[in-house]
DNA sequence: GTAAACCTTCCATCCGACTGGAATGTCAAC
DNA sequence: GTTGACATTCCAGTCGGATGGAAGGTTTAC
C-alpha cells in the first residue's frame, strides 16, 4: 500500500504520516523500486490506534511510549492503565486551574458591569482589572503549561 | 529608570521586558547617552497591569488590544468587559472539551481495570483504547487549540 | 586599575504537532 | 507526448511566550 492510500484509510494526511515516521511513531516501511513507501496492512491499525489515543487526549510522546512496548510485549496493558491514570490526574489539575481562572474572570466581569463606563478611560488604571486581580499574590502560571 | 530596576519593580525579567517591547506591548523608551533604556514611571503601572491581565488568563495579544485603545481613549472599559466576556466563553468551551476528554478517559480506565492484564500484550490491538474510543466519530481537536 | 554588575544587540532554541512549498521523479490514461 | 495525479526529499514556518548565550560596551565600587 502506498502512502496516499494509507492516508485515505487512516484519515491522516501524507504529510502527517511522514512526520510520524520521522518521530518514530510509525516504523519505516519497505520501499518500492521507485523509492515509494510500501506499507503493510498492520500500519492501518497502528494509525487508527494513534487516532484513538489522540482522541483520548494522549500526547504523541505518550502514545509512542505505549507503542514502544509492543516489541517488548510485557505489562503493556498495565502500562496503558498507568498512563491513562497519570494523564487523567494531569487533566484534573489543568481543569482545576482553568476553573480558578474562570472564577477570577467572573469576578472581574461582574465588577466591571457595575462600574460607570464613563469613569474609565485609561486602561492602565482600569479599575476592572487592576484593583483586585493580581494583588492576591502571584498566580503562578495560570494556563496552558504542561512542560 | 533603567531596565534592571524596572524588572525588579515589575517582577518581569529584563529579557521579558525587551521582548514585550519588541511585540509592542510596552512602548519604546527614551535612551540615555549610553543607549541604555530610560523608563518613565508610568511603565511600571503598565507592566503591573500586564501582570494582572495575564493572571486573569488573557493572552498577550488580548492585553495588547486593550492597551492599544489607551491612546484612542474611548470605550475602553466596555472594551475590557467585552473582552473578558469573550474570553470567558472561550474558557468555558475549553473546559467543556476537557471534561469530555476526562469522561472518555475515565471510561477507558474503568474498562481497562476490569480486563485481565494477561490477555493484553499487543497495544496495537489494545482493548483498553481501541474498542470504543474513536469509533464515536472524530473527536474534533480535543485539546490545546486556541489558534 | 580591575572586577562585578550592569547594559546593548542579535541570533538561536524550546515546547507540540504539524503544514507549506520548492524542486524533482514516476506512472497511468488519453 | 503530454497532462495530471501521485510520489520523493529537504527546508522553513506557524502558534505563544518567552529563554539562553555570545560578543561586546559602561558604570560603580573598592
Amino acid at each position: 500500500m502506498r502512502i496516499g492510500e494509507l492516508a485515505h484509510m487512516s484519515g491522516f494526511t501524507t504529510k502527517t504520516i511522514r512526520y510520524y515516521e520521522e518521530i518514530g511513531l510509525v516504523p519505516e516501511p519497505l520501499r518500492d523500486i521507485n523509492d515509494y513507501r510500501d506499507y503493510q496492512e498492520g500500519v492501518v491499525d497502528r494509525l487508527l490506534f494513534i487516532r484513538d489515543a489522540k482522541a483520548a487526549g494522549l500526547t504523541l510522546t505518550e502514545i509512542a511510549s505505549i507503542l514502544e512496548l509492543r516489541e517488548g510485549g510485557h505489562g503493556t496493558c498495565k502500562h496503558v492503565v498507568d498512563l491513562l491514570s497519570r494523564h487523567m490526574r494531569d487533566l484534573d489539575r489543568h481543569i482545576a486551574d482553568l476553573n480558578k481562572t474562570r472564577k477570577k474572570l467572573a469576578t472581574l466581569t461582574e465588577r466591571a458591569r457595575k462600574l460607570d463606563p464613563t469613569q474609565c478611560t485609561d486602561p492602565i488604571r482600569c479599575q476592572t482589572i487592576a484593583v483586585g486581580a493580581g494583588t492576591e499574590g502571584p498566580v503562578d502560571e495560570p494556563l496552558h503549561h504542561r512542560h
